[in-house]
DNA sequence: GTCTATACGAGGATAGAC
DNA sequence: GTCTATCCTCGTATAGAC
């Protein structure tokens, strides 16, 4: 049950940043909340930016490892990209949106370095998303207007902008399932 | 040219809040930049909350007194679309997005009342959206496949998405249009 | 209306003991 | 690795003079 500290404050963190955005969480914060001191924070993350940045890194990995289970599943394009839908839908309860959302919208308040691993965070979301397009163009499971690549940014917007109008809702949940549906409607030949 | 000064301040607040979100300005830097003290901001807006919820009415105004001005120009429903999402591309360039979206990021951090401005300006927008979209259905200008309430929300979470992708990308207007531009292509009978 | 002065806490970060 | 102690700056806000 017990994990690793440097574990534990990524995971805190990771929450309050999606919740609060970077600049309203501190290590006071998560020290707080974990029950230890703000020093033991810095001994595992010199500097907030450094802790950011792994955040950031860590959220890529496991997008990518669960794109790849959803790519993995013998299911249709329609069903691959439904699944993908539902991704952003997680955390959404807890007005947690996509922690590489809410640091766009922090975007010039970060580092450079920081702002890269965003900026990769997005790339590789496109290039999956985009395959996921191309195949299910070449399996006739839909059609898309424009390139794959224009298609899947598109499409990212949407998820993006869907959990943001859905904060702002009193029932974040339902309203992004809404939104989503409709688009998904429209997008794939669903149903 | 020399205005007053409570307005002063609610323009550059404005600026900043687009820019870097609520929690990352303050009144040292309003003071800075206008040239006066931070206890002279607190006479005209003594917290900070009041400065913001100011800022959402402001805002909101000017965005419905934009609306009407589109809604009475003698043009297609497919040029008023198109107007009414190049609203949300100006201050693009300063790295300045929707002031209600950057906010909405920041939702759970604001005071109850402030969130509720944020969603009456919701509420707003999508009103007139949906109104022009019912005006471009009857004139055959489009379809809509779900509800005007319903396709509205999701123009503007597709805006909103926009905008956001559009900071991360280092071609920030140019992402913008390339994500509108294709959405009103499948959206409307656009050329 | 705007200023100086100031209170007071929070935030990020470091040194050094254990 | 985690703690205490501490530094220093910044942020919000107020009192009171001009």
């Amino acid at each position: 049950m017990k994990q690793n500290t440097a574990q534990q404050i990524l995971d805190v963190a990771q929450s309050m940043v999606r919740n609060r955005g970077y600049s309203a969480f501190s290590y006071a914060d998560i020290a707080k909340e974990i029950g230890i001191r703000k020093a033991s924070i810095h001994y595992h993350f010199p500097s907030k930016e450094d802790l950011v940045k792994e955040l950031v890194k860590g959220y890529r990995d496991i997008l990518v490892r669960k794109c790849q289970i959803i790519e993995r599943q013998k299911i249709t394009p329609q069903e691959q990209l439904r699944k993908f839908v539902s991704l952003y839908r997680d955390g959404l309860q807890e007005n947690q949106i996509c922690l590489c959302g809410m640091l766009t919208a922090d975007f010039v308040v970060l580092n450079s370095e920081i702002q890269a691993e965003l900026k990769t965070f997005f790339s590789v979301t496109e290039s999956w998303l985009s395959e996921l397009l191309k195949r299910g163009s070449e399996a006739k499971a839909w059609k898309c207007t424009q390139s794959y690549e224009s298609e899947a940014k598109s499409i990212i917007a949407m998820l993006q902008g869907a959990q943001l109008l859905a904060r702002a809702a009193d029932n974040s949940t339902e309203t992004f399932d809404n939104l989503t549906e409709g688009f998904l409607k429209d997008k794939i030949d669903y149903e």
